[in-house]
DNA sequence: TGACCTCCCATGATATCCCATGATATCCCA
DNA sequence: TGGGATATCATGGGATATCATGGGAGGTCA
């Protein structure tokens, strides 16, 4: 599977549409792109459909009815929106999530490996500049192997 | 199999019919949908018409005359309704249901992943709250591996 | 026979598909 | 390695299909 890398600020046209980074295309395997509001931010973020399909694998070992599958569930996919590509690499961003970004005519792609995430520029160089301190302060280090629990 | 996502409101005619989002059609195999009154809240829970098989498979871990096996499956196959999409993609929504679920004149349609349910809007606004809460409160995250002991 | 319900058609709004264009990047061969 | 040929990309916009919604006609049941 290839990763999503390096950053592209792509611009909206009037119709609403926008332009997957090239980049970014060859990481979607059905031409479809997944995005939800981000909990920790005030950014999109977006996934391969694929990923969804094996969210909802996991989640399927909670019973139906528990709160925890229930309370999960619908931040998870309550808030996700499936957008297909249309021949030239474009999606429309619907409202509401362009709207949450706070996205007007311009938006920024970040690859962040196995997702990405959507910005407005200017509130992704403040954010930048801020997990760039997190990281030389908390000294934060990539673990060697995954940790065990969650996502 | 494509999943349910995103959260869409619909309007209920006069005729007592709503559509079923146009995402959402694509995800039931018989122009068909199961409704019924969700055993958590005050909401209806909407399946395709295949997974009612997987769920009688999944009570049968319950003993076949244990109170519990009783109560959910009274509960949930004793009220659900199988309806027929109309070719415009809807469906008239009976009144015992849109009465449990507080329904009038707006529906509000919560993709879950495999299943879906539907809200009065105001009180899925609610319990969307409520269960971002919960996610980050209870640390919810998704298994990698599934827990033993689900059902 | 009246109330209700299901099937069917109409309509406006919107989203999707499809083609065109210029700019940029990549390729290829001398 | 230079420079022209070719492919890919980002962007625009018109034609077309789809969607949500309303309402009529005929059938059905009490």
């Amino acid at each position: 599977m290839s990763l999503f890398l390096s950053t592209t600020i792509s611009n909206i046209d009037k119709k609403g549409r926008v332009s997957i980074p090239s980049g970014f295309r060859t990481s979607l395997t059905q031409n479809a792109v997944v995005l939800f509001s981000s909990p920790l931010h005030g950014c999109l973020e977006g996934f391969d459909s694929s990923f969804m399909d094996e969210m909802s694998a996991r989640l399927d070992h909670f019973d139906l009815f528990s709160e925890e599958q229930d309370d999960l569930a619908m931040s998870i996919f309550g808030n996700s929106m499936s957008l297909t590509l249309d021949e030239n690499g474009r999606v429309v961003l619907p409202k509401a999530l362009a709207e949450f970004a706070n996205i007007s005519d311009k938006a920024a792609f970040v690859g962040m490996g196995r997702k990405f995430q959507i910005w407005a520029p200017d509130a992704l160089e403040k954010r930048q500049v801020q997990a760039r301190k997190n990281v030389q302060s908390k000294k934060l280090s990539i673990p060697q192997k995954p940790p065990v629990g969650g996502v």
